[in-house]
DNA sequence: TGGTCGATTCCATTGAAAGGAATAACTCAT
DNA sequence: ATGAGTTATTCCTTTCAATGGAATCGACCA
């Protein structure tokens, strides 16, 4: 009787109608968000009426809907991720002031690196990354970093995953993927040119947490025609050092107590900044282990 | 039989969970959400599991729950409030590398000042805002700035019903109120001293959007020992002006065209990055007007 | 080892959600 | 004006997703 949805839980139809919007296509008008979720109008017209109740959607005059600000103000409540924003804020605005080019903070999500915020500058050179944006982790200084200090385990499957490609300097071949990564953790830092543009080189250097655990990448985008770099990382490298130094101070406060209770607090901070074995249904589950 | 959610849509409950969540307690238990919600632990359960399915909760170690990342990421595709606060950006940080104190944006959501950004200085007086948070129209000079300039209806609603009090020196008299207000549309500016808290003095200027409509309250929270006040108005005000320039460069590329077509795009605007009228729900539509 | 508390699973019941169809509203043509 | 085409809204019956009481599991502590 080619009822499509019927069967699929509400959650499920409802992100259907949220992830129809992208940032090419901000505000869709119900038809839209009808053809890119696959469900009737009639559906989608109670749903959007619903989330709009909640403030979830906003309705434009043209009657076209778009996302609306409580979705933002729900995301605001997120300490894991938007802390370390908040936290990290000064002290990008430090790098960004030093060296007024766009300057980002980047943490590992999924198999992609998430930019938690990014300071631009007029003149800069073009950044393909976006605030809330994902960028494949081979494809960029800060995918580089974030993946070095991964777990063995997610660079594996990175590794024997197939790599995207931007532009030819994309790193895209297990094996220099492997000597860069080995390098990077060796330097310090990862240094890319071109690997997303050709006209943009990207600098990261990793952000050490409490448990020796990197939890984000900084990094910044200058013109490829930079000559020194050294300079900038060492700017990096003592930013990333300061916002380690204020995680530090953020969490011992919260939980203090004696040494054998701060496991607890750490284990949080540490597993919520760079969950990645959460999300299990995407790995496709190798195996049964359980 | 004490069915408490029985023929409760579900969109309800999955709001009930996420707003069990604040700053104060940024990671809940399931029994505890249970308790915030209102909702039996079985029914809790299933939903919060789901929320995770979603990545719009995510699950610590410690088996509680907190907001998720992917939320936050939604939440960035909002273009009406964010398109604002990542244009602004870049004019904050120059009030706040001059200031050197508490640098805020805010826009008027429902009948609060909601801040889209604010830039703190580690040696500034305290501050009760924070970025995603809300603060009572008559408590803020930000939110008298937006409350000024708002719709004859939005201010007559807000001037007869109870103000909120944080300090001696909040205004809660609807006579003080309107007096205040016509000045600070006079004027050009809010100051207010110690409206929430008597240590710090905020002051707020305008951001006008196309339309001669005001779409936002930059502001910043000083000491209250701070003398003269009128620099800092003036360093407010052409940051507002910066502003607004760059929302005219941003919108009229966008649409182009001729005269006559550049209504839709204003309208669009200006509807919603001031969207009072959107949510007549919880006005209680005190008379109707069509 | 038994007791308390939190989390999880089970499952019979049921009303919220679905979506086809009819209707309304809004363009643009001619 | 008129009518064809497109988009939005309302109606209403069917039905399965969601509910929540109860049972079970598991952790922690005394």
């Amino acid at each position: 009787m080619a009822l499509a949805s019927r069967g699929v839980p509400v959650l499920d139809r409802l992100m259907q109608v949220l992830e129809a919007f992208d940032l090419n296509s901000p505000s869709l008008t119900l038809t839209q968000i009808s053809q890119r979720a696959h469900m009737p109008m009639a559906t989608v017209h109670r749903l959007t009426a619903d989330l709009e109740e909640h403030g979830l959607l906003e309705r434009l005059p043209d009657r076209s809907y778009r996302i609306g600000v409580r979705l933002w103000e729900l995301a605001c409540l997120a300490p894991g991720a938007l802390g370390l924003r908040e936290l990290a804020m000064p002290h990008l605005q430090d790098v960004h002031a030093t060296i007024r080019q766009h300057t980002q903070l980047g943490i590992l999500q999924d198999r992609e690196v998430l930019f938690l915020e990014r300071l631009s500058a007029p003149d800069a050179v073009i950044n393909m990354t976006l605030v809330g944006g994902r960028v494949p982790l081979n494809a960029s200084s800060s995918g580089l970093v974030l993946l070095a200090h991964a777990s063995p385990a997610l660079q594996e499957e990175v590794l024997t995953s197939s790599l995207p490609r931007f532009t030819d300097r994309t790193i895209t071949a297990a094996p220099e993927l492997r000597r860069v990564l080995a390098s990077v953790r060796q330097e310090g830092y990862a240094a890319g040119v071109g690997y997303v543009n050709l006209e943009a080189t990207g600098i990261a250097v990793p952000v050490w947490g409490p448990n020796e655990v990197v939890i984000a990448a900084l990094g910044v985008v200058v013109p490829s025609t930079t000559q020194r770099l050294q300079p900038i990382v060492s700017v990096l490298q003592s930013a990333a050092a300061n916002i380690s130094k204020a995680l530090r101070a953020t969490h011992l406060p919260a939980g203090h107590a004696g040494a054998d209770d701060g496991g607890r607090y750490r284990g949080m901070i540490s597993a919520s900044l760079g969950s990645l074995e959460l999300s299990g249904k995407d790995t496709g589950a190798p195996s049964g282990s359980g």
